[in-house]
DNA sequence: CTAGACTAGTCTATAAAACAGAGTAATCTG
DNA sequence: CAGATTACTCTGTTTTATAGACTAGTCTAG
């Protein structure tokens, strides 16, 4: 079970993430519902676990920071949604 | 996106309780992988929220606490697992 | 019958994590 | 140039998780 993948936050980035290749801070920001200094931590943590990559350039004169997941943390929660598949595998009930 | 669904030690315990109609306190800790003081607070949290039933008896004279899932925590479960699948569906990597 | 060990927890203090908002730096607008 | 805006980062507070001490009762052995 992946803790980095265990946070609402995070996940509203991945799930971001996986729908669009690169995405700014602040479609993340929307992305995930959240404030501009929560959100810092959280990719800094997704960032330091090499699940994103982060880059820092400049766009019409003002900074940008962009990112995008990287293969790892692709297949980290492609195995975390497995995993939760798993556990729904125990009950009966489908539908 | 469900907060009480977010956790490693939450979703051990509900792992365990689709696995088997009810767990005593003891098969939990063993299931969740905590200790005791710990396994207690995360349950306190999931009867309250009605996710799961709390039953206290004797068994051999020696108290004996037991739980199983409540029908809405087993649903609550399925549309948390349903939501990870959905996100998975943006990527187009299957395998 | 009582000392020591065990079961089944609860309670509490600490550690970790999440979060919001203030602060920084630069740009743009009137 | 004053004030507003973008794009963050940094810091202090609040919330959450966790471990371990503690309680209550049982069982075993001497």
């Amino acid at each position: 079970m992946d803790e980095l993948l265990l946070s609402k936050v995070r996940l509203g980035i991945v799930a971001e993430l996986l729908a669009s290749e690169w995405a700014s801070f602040s479609a993340l920001a929307q992305a995930a519902q959240t404030t501009a200094g929560n959100l810092g931590a959280h990719l800094a943590k997704l960032v330091d676990a090499g699940y994103i990559e982060e880059e820092k350039t400049f766009v019409d004169r003002r900074p940008q920071s962009r990112y995008r997941l990287t293969p790892r943390g692709r297949k980290s929660f492609i195995a975390h949604a497995r995993e939760m598949q798993q556990l729904l595998l125990k009950t009966e009930v489908r539908s």
